[in-house]
DNA sequence: TCCCTACCGTGATG
DNA sequence: GTACATCACGGTAGGGA
């Protein structure tokens, strides 16, 4: 048989001592096909130096004899190859050692403890990644593939007649061919429980939402008939029926929000309390959950999402929303809100109000199925660029999916693999010493007018490409043609040759460049801004990739010299600036504003380009934009400028505010919103004076008692168990208050307090929270002194009003005015 | 008891 | 499973006066 074919889920099995790749996928009829194929299973033993053609020959019988009996599996090494390969850049003489079994490889390398051999490496990729890597099936590409169809065959243990797809094909050819619009077959799921935590409560209800399909299967209320409710017995029953819908409709993604947190694994344990199977799989197997700090679960034949997780690595530090909650994620992204209901105990709802209970559950998964159509080109796409599948891109964070994409790439470049950090190595590198950073420029307090901003693209992307900056390049002793840097008082040097990492991120960033060329001209092509986006994040995480402890091509020395060149180039830009006539008021890591100081924008973008030619490598500069108006205040403490706290203003009115409390969730509303307001007022008029006044007011206001409670709630998350913080901080006191009031306080829980009076005088802050509905008057003098004050002081300070004097004034010809009366 | 400083903790920038 | 360093600022802990 021969059919195109999409690989979506990837697993494996043994079968007669052998592993077996099991890809799930769909054809363009929208047929599933479940494809079976095999692969090369071999480790790398790398030579030391100098061996002789007799040593290698000898080496060579001793390893070819090695056999295994391990776990009741007998195998042994079929068969060594020499090969030329490069190790970190450096050429050597390699053996390509073939096992029978991947899970043997290791036991294989603790057996390679030949004197000849260096090093052992390529056997801890995972059987997935190795099989993807070997036969070139990448994830989510299209391929034509050709096989025997398996029908009640007794190959592979029968394994065809119960696993659940149209077509079981044991692959013998497949070659990728061009890609066509793929729309998946999705359904979003949701849970609701009577209690939090994992399997305390009963399961009341699930939603089930597909394309033309909407569901809610429960066994409580009486049996009213509303559309799209469907009733059942019991709980168990509950279950079951949820796995009959998910079995017949069949879907390539299960998708849920927090699903491996929550609703999967709660599942999990309602079905074992009910002593139920929780047949998901298409084989009929139970869901698995991954150990470790963050639970994942996986469904064999259907790839279970957490859109969550996804949207956490490749969207978060873009995003606006203050949460990663379902209900701001989808106002963001959709425009959508989850349905107005108060939770509560299934024993305190009334009989009417189970229907508004059902369509609020019901319309959270129609958020989740809407927000993996919105997200899917995006998912789809870093599958393809990483190489590695959905169920992995859509978990893994940014470090992983640099890992991913260079450990696919490394062929290219006749690359044996690094391993991975063993646990001392980890713990080597998270206890060596930080290196210096970014560079950030201390602004001179005040009001400016035509600022111009610069900055670098891909700053650090392009200093590591530039300076060829990475692991195989480092050079411990320097050499001939090197590029160094000086960094913590010491010079690191780097190799010119080029490296396979920088050259690797070199193509990122050129591909990059190409997409958003490309998308300039074609706004709406949705593919083409997926696959920027992904070669952006990609290209923006390569740096931190090097530097972070749990990489297999960890190097602090490359991160720290390119730190070390980026401030030192940026440097050179300001004094360039300078030179040309303007005054840098402020910089920022890869960014620079300045005064065009009475040019025309023309001589600035002429400016731009001739500074350009002169960049070495290829650093290049991007005009950020122009704007009418900035502003940079003091800090609180010590009358200096304050870094990373400014506004903008642009010639269309455009405001771009930065670091300031208005983007600061942990201040209340109030502070916020007056802070954002007094902002833009002084960017639109360049004084303060309606600020001034309209600060008066909401003082006057807050004295009164007209500002409303839920204005002055504090928001803070707590990011750790309550029990281990050394300072006992208002938010933590709120947290145990939450405890205390039945709702169980986890790392990642946002608390809400606000400042209350208190009969006595009480001196700490702590003392003083209480809970949003806890009864209380507001704290008045604690939101004047340390919310609105703090907020809004230097700004005025900038205009050489003292806020606080004013509000003295006040109070003494007040005091005045009472005496006379 | 008050005052000062070091340190903790959160959430920003890039 | 976990990309990096820099910075502002409120708050508490804890010592000295």
């Amino acid at each position: 048989m021969e059919t195109d074919f999409i690989p979506l889920d990837y697993d494996y099995f043994d079968f007669q001592g052998r592993n077996f790749i099991r890809i799930i996928g769909r054809n363009s009829e929208g047929k599933r096909i479940c494809a079976v194929d095999s692969c090369d299973v071999y480790l790398w033993a790398i030579l030391k130096e100098n061996l002789s053609k007799e040593e290698i020959k000898k080496l060579l019988g001793k390893i070819e004899k090695i056999e295994l009996d391990s776990k009741g599996r007998k195998t042994k090494v079929e068969k060594v190859e020499l090969h030329e390969k490069n190790f970190l850049g450096k050429s050597v003489k390699a053996l390509k050692i073939f096992a029978t079994n991947y899970k043997d490889l290791h036991e294989i390398a603790n057996r390679l403890d030949f004197p000849e051999i260096e090093k052992r490496r390529g056997y801890d990729l995972g059987f997935v990644t190795h099989y993807i890597i070997e036969k070139k099936i990448i994830p989510s590409h299209r391929y034509s593939i050709s096989g025997d169809v398996l029908n009640n065959s007794e190959e592979f243990g029968g394994m065809d007649s119960v696993f659940d797809a149209d077509f079981f094909i044991k692959m013998s050819e497949a070659k990728r061919i061009e890609d066509k619009k793929f729309a998946p077959k999705i359904l979003a799921y949701d849970i609701e429980t009577d209690e939090i935590k994992i399997g305390d409560g009963e399961i009341l209800m699930i939603s089930l939402v597909s394309e033309n399909f909407k569901k809610v299967i429960t066994w409580k209320s009486s049996k009213k008939k509303i559309s799209n409710v469907e009733y059942v017995k019991d709980e168990a029953e509950l279950l079951e029926k949820f796995c009959e819908y998910v079995k017949k409709i069949s879907p390539d993604f299960l998708a849920g929000y927090f699903s491996d947190g929550f609703d999967l694994p709660y599942l999990k344990a309602r079905a074992e309390k009910n002593e139920v199977k929780l047949a998901l799989g298409s084989d009929g197997s139970e869901p698995r959950f991954s150990r470790g700090i963050e639970m994942t679960g996986k469904i064999r034949g259907i790839v279970h999402v957490d859109l969550l997780k996804f949207i956490r690595t490749a969207y978060s530090q873009y995003m606006q929303s203050e949460t990663l909650s379902l209900n701001e994620v989808a106002n963001e992204f959709l425009g959508e809100k989850k349905k107005d209901f108060q939770l509560r105990h299934s024993s305190k709802i009334k009989e009417g109000d189970w229907e508004k209970y059902f369509e609020y559950n019901l319309h959270d998964s129609v958020l989740v199925f809407n927000l993996f159509e919105k997200i899917w080109p995006d998912i789809l796409e870093f599958s393809k660029v990483m190489q590695e599948p959905i169920f992995e891109i859509s978990r893994n964070g940014m470090s992983k999916n640099v890992e991913s994409y260079i450990l696919h790439n490394l062929e290219r470049f006749n690359e044996i693999p690094e391993k991975k950090p063993m646990h001392d190595e980890i713990g080597e590198r998270m206890n060596r010493e930080k290196y210096e950073g970014a560079f950030v420029f201390e602004p001179i307090p005040g009001l400016y007018e035509d600022i111009c901003i610069f900055d670098f693209t891909s700053s650090y992307g392009s200093t590591i490409v530039t300076y060829n900056l990475s692991k195989s390049t480092f050079l411990e002793h320097p050499g001939k043609d090197f590029y160094s840097v000086e960094s913590g008082g010491e010079k690191l040097h780097f190799a010119k040759k080029p490296g396979f990492f920088p050259e690797m991120l070199k193509e990122i960033i050129e591909k990059r460049k190409e997409y958003k060329r490309e998308l300039k001209e074609n706004p709406d092509d949705v593919l083409k801004k997926a696959r920027s986006n992904a070669f952006k994040l990609l290209a923006n995480a390569s740096y931190g990739y090097q530097g972070f402890f749990g990489a297999r091509y960890y190097s602090r020395e490359a991160a720290a010299a390119t730190a070390a060149f980026a401030r030192k180039l940026i440097k050179e830009v300001i004094e360039l600036i300078g030179e040309e006539g303007y005054k840098t008021i402020y910089s920022d890591t890869d960014s620079i504003a300045f005064l065009i100081n009475k040019k025309t924008e023309k001589q600035v973008l002429e400016f731009l380009k001739k500074l350009n030619s002169r960049l070495p490598g290829i650093m290049e500069l991007e005009l950020e934009g122009f704007f009418k108006r900035g502003l940079w205040v003091t800090k609180r403490t010590g009358n200096i400028g304050a870094k990373k706290k400014y506004a903008l203003i642009d010639k269309n009115g455009k405001i771009k505010i930065r670091g300031f409390e208005t983007v600061r969730r942990d201040w209340c509303r109030l502070a916020r919103k007056v802070q954002d307001k007094i902002l833009r007022m002084v960017l639109d008029d360049g004084n303060e004076k309606n600020a001034l006044v309209y600060v008066k007011e909401i003082l006057d206001k807050l004295k009164k008692r007209k500002i409303e409670k839920l204005e002055l709630i504090i928001k803070t998350q707590l990011k750790k168990p309550i029990s281990e913080y050394k300072n006992v901080s208002p938010h933590v006191i709120a947290a145990k208050k939450m405890e205390e009031a039945g709702i169980p306080m986890r790392q990642g829980n946002l608390v809400e307090y606000y400042i209350a009076e208190t009969k006595e005088k009480k001196k700490l802050v702590r003392e003083k929270v209480k809970l949003p509905d806890e009864k209380g008057e507001y704290n008045t003098e604690y939101y004047l002194e340390h919310q609105i004050l703090p907020a809004v002081e230097n700004i005025f300070q900038v205009f050489g009003v003292e806020l606080n004097e004013i509000i003295e004034e006040k109070k003494k010809s007040q005091n005045k005015l009472n005496r006379w009366m």
